[in-house]
DNA sequence: TAGATTGTTAATCGATTAACAATC
DNA sequence: TAGATTGTTAATCGATTAACAATC
């Protein structure tokens, strides 16, 4: 329904998490999990897992546990994962190609039915079996398939115009890989700004939290924060 | 140094964004910005701003602002971004091939050495300027290279073995791509787990809210709270 | 039954936002 | 100067964790 209780955006993140421990302890045969099980496995404190699991509607047993099962269609169906979703992907390159696989992989209904470029050699390639368009007619396949989500992989610099672009053919939902920020303007448009720079930087500053220096004390001094 | 204040993941994550915006603020002929000023363009409070940018030791002038170098050069070095790093890439797939370029671009700093895989087609390749060789190879390279970063971009089943490999071989620092989550065990590893399919969480349910079904209401039933 | 597990309420903790003094 | 901006302290808000009753 439009809108039942606000969900928190860190629960929606971790849900798949467990769908994915919950494939993975399913393929060792186990039928049953439960919140302790899941804790240990993925470093998350086990009422947190009790909490994010109630908001999708799943039930469990005292004593049992959850039903593998059971629980994995929950979640599926809580986060739209039961239905299919076609998206068109801008930007054919490396990580376009990835996505290209790795969406369908993840959650069976998501796939890329087109991409699109503007660069003539890429324009009329067919790659992982999906045919790159020219940019320029992204209406017109639009309006022939119908998508719902639009994949932006393009260089930073063409991450506005291409969303202009993808919202303009009518669509209404954005995944951007760029590290440029798209915030939505108008109501309605929905918007997930996925920038691999924000991990490399979590990783980067531990890196030299454990490890700061190879030489010299001057510069370690500037990291000292009092 | 080793352990100054601690400093909040969220904020790490944004620093990256602030980053990139000054950048892309500089390549228009930009010298300053303000807090408002990043504030509008990236959706996020002037204050929430000026407290992140507090930790790397920034300090801005009333009524100027920040001069976008200084500001730029402080989160770089605040990250570690200033350092080199070189880095072994485990999978090398599409996502690994995106992922050999996107690190250098991101990060002046970070590049891939070397790549691995346990497919015999691909070994013995070259991709984009890389090698890739046996993965059962790995500790040799790594005494040879001595890397300080590893990436895995295997298959979600092959992630805690080829962590384990990583860590025998001497590396300290992994980049997880998998669904599969890396717990570190011992101290000292530091694990940074991206799963792409945490957005493709959030931006289906989303999706789901603001146009529930396409038919029927029996199933959006199950989707009200209360 | 006893004990393991769920689900929920209360307490804690941390992150965000508001208010405001300092300053150029 | 007046006003825009910073930086910080206090208040609010939300997320996590602890405690515990319910239950199979």
């Amino acid at each position: 329904m439009p809108n039942g209780k606000p969900v928190s955006e860190l629960t929606l993140r971790r849900l798949p998490l467990y769908l994915f421990e919950m494939r993975r302890l399913k393929g060792f045969g186990n039928d049953v999990t439960s919140a302790a099980e899941l804790a240990r496995n993925l470093g998350i404190h086990h009422t947190q897992i009790r909490k994010d699991l109630a908001v999708t509607g799943i039930v469990g047993r005292a004593k049992v546990g959850h039903i593998i099962d059971e629980a994995m269609a929950a979640i599926e169906r809580f986060l739209g994962w039961d239905r299919t979703l076609d998206a068109f992907l801008v930007g054919a390159g490396n990580l376009g190609s990835a996505l290209a696989g790795y969406a369908e992989l993840v959650n069976g209904g998501t796939q890329i039915v087109a991409l699109f470029d503007d660069h003539p050699q890429k324009i009329g390639r067919v790659i992982h079996g999906i045919p790159v368009f020219d940019v320029a007619d992204l209406s017109y396949h639009a309006l022939r398939l119908q998508p719902s989500l639009g994949i932006i992989t393009t260089p930073a610099k063409a991450a506005k115009i291409t969303c202009d672009r993808l919202v303009e053919a009518g669509i209404r939902a954005i995944w951007n890989f760029t590290p440029y920020q798209i915030i939505p303007e108008k109501d309605g448009l929905i918007v997930e700004n996925t920038c691999l720079c924000s991990s490399l930087g979590v990783l980067t500053w531990n890196m030299n939290r454990a490890a700061p220096l190879t030489g010299g004390l001057m510069e370690s001094k500037s990291l000292i924060q009092e």
